[in-house]
DNA sequence: AAATAAAAATATAATCATTACAAAAGAGAA
DNA sequence: TTCTCTTTTGTAATGATTATATTTTTATTT
């Protein structure tokens, strides 16, 4: 998505684009690594050298409310974000801490609970070993 | 489970069942209601008035490093515990907050993405409404 | 039973991510 | 330009978790 795109698709959204706002936004589609507040910060401070971590955090709540963007809740301490909201799966390499999109279709799962509740999220996720450390690891 | 059957349990898992790790674990498994730290340790304190939270903490990173708790991590920042380790999904209801557990069977679901990854953990959880606060909120 | 050593629990302080708040900067309208 | 509203920024506050040191408990040995 080039940034004209960008500012069209946050305007569709009802979020104003600033610039703070497009760099953001950019960040994560560009990069979709499932980033922290503290990576988007890092990586664009050195552009935007008076950008504060309160506006990182107040924009990417900005764009949870208007659902824009997910949130990945893997570990505890570690909240990541992610442009992609479609329900696909995550897996976290416990080893290198990558971040995996998995695709996954849960409406083929079988579910017994769930019949009267109104659901609004799903997610999926695995923690484990990713293929580049397992064969790190033989050596 | 008897208190006589946890003392049992946690030897099984090279754990000594001191008085607090048996009462934290009694907790867990009387309530099965996915506690965070402070859950417990309001309820507890009571009966043990010289409880520490510290303790708290340090027994569940203990039941986790022997696995025989799992950690759900829903919200980004609550934390919580539960004693039923095997694969099942949750629902947290985002009216009254309840974490509800769902029954499922993940291997009947089409994933991609993971056949060269070692996964030792998988994780499945649902947010929205629940039946109660569905027919609540007619009225 | 006393002495010793090891493990566990406790209290307190430190850390760190996130949020709250107030002030400054920027954008748009009259 | 002036006024108003929104956004950004800097700083302080909050709160969950962790680190550290001390005390207590438990187990072991003499």
């Amino acid at each position: 998505m080039s940034v004209n795109n960008i500012e069209e698709f946050l305007k569709q959204h009802n979020i104003k684009p600033s610039y703070q706002r497009l760099k953001i936004y950019d960040y994560l589609i560009k990069y979709r690594n499932h980033p922290t507040v503290d990576d988007i910060y890092q990586e664009l401070v050195d552009e935007i050298p008076t950008l504060s971590k309160t506006t990182v955090y107040n924009t990417l709540k900005l764009f949870l409310e208007k659902r824009i963007i997910q949130l990945i809740t893997i570990e505890e301490n570690e909240t990541r974000y992610d442009a992609d909201t479609s329900v696909h799966g995550h897996f976290k390499c416990e080893e290198c801490g990558k971040v995996y999109d998995i695709w996954l279709d849960i409406t083929g799962m079988k579910i017994e609970g769930l019949e009267k509740f109104r659901v609004s999220e799903s997610h999926v996720y695995f923690k484990g070993t990713c293929e580049k450390c397992l064969i790190n690891n033989k050596n």
